[in-house]
DNA sequence: GCGATAGATTGATCTCTGTCAATTTAATGC
DNA sequence: GCATTAAATTGACAGAGATCAATCTATCGC
């Protein structure tokens, strides 16, 4: 979007390229609201811990904290923030039954992920 | 997969939760191999100014390094270490024509990384 | 070969993030 | 109310990563 008109008058807007750097590459302006979610998310994902969270969870439905704890090395309060940067990138969802918290996938978040990653191909 | 009988003998396996702590799920093994590389993609992805070259790059077939820059406020060094973080990733191509770099997406790795996720969803 | 330019690499610094120990909060059962 | 347990929060620390200045490499044109 916003491609400007192409100047053909090659050298005066030369900077090093062949055919001179086009100038719509610089006035380029991201969506900047629209890439921090996609950021979040990705920054969410991007962390070994999280990616096998996530895993985890799209093969149960639903899991309380101390199941996901036990297929992992670490210790309580680190999968606890492992959880809580997911569910604030909108990843999962908690379920707070009794005592226990029971996380599960948040599958319509990570569709719209999947969505703005093929908007890219 | 590797979905083990469940315990119905309650209170034995019992570790926290209502029914009992699946002891499935402690035993879960994730195919790192597999996790490595979408990791990989993942990272590469989430820092602010990399999901913005590849976003550029899905907009343009080919940039050379000087494009690419003049649409950062970042030093050339920085965003030479960025391509260098995609193309480790297989996110990005380079090809030489003379003194220019010219990088483009490499769009079957980021369709390899969309089915991935769409895995898990 | 020489100067000039595009891009990569190196090294230093600073910030961010993952981890743990300790503590706190909240719900349960007695 | 009190002890117990699940989970969250806080604070500290260490390792990873982003950035820049300086330098190096490679290609071009003369």
């Amino acid at each position: 979007m916003a491609v400007t008109a192409e100047k053909t008058t090659a050298a005066a807007a030369r900077t090093c390229c062949p055919d001179g750097c086009r100038q719509e590459v610089a006035r380029t302006r991201f969506d900047e609201e629209r890439l921090a979610a996609v950021e979040e998310m990705l920054q969410a994902l991007a962390a070994p811990p999280r990616l096998r969270i996530v895993h985890l969870l799209a093969r149960h439905q639903a899991l309380c904290v101390c199941e996901i704890e036990s297929a992992f090395d670490l210790e309580q309060p680190t999968i606890s923030h492992h959880l809580r940067v997911l569910r604030d990138a909108g990843l999962v969802q908690v379920e707070r039954r009794g005592t226990w918290a029971y996380y599960a996938l948040a599958r319509p978040a990570l569709k719209r992920l999947v969505q703005e990653l093929l908007a890219l191909v």
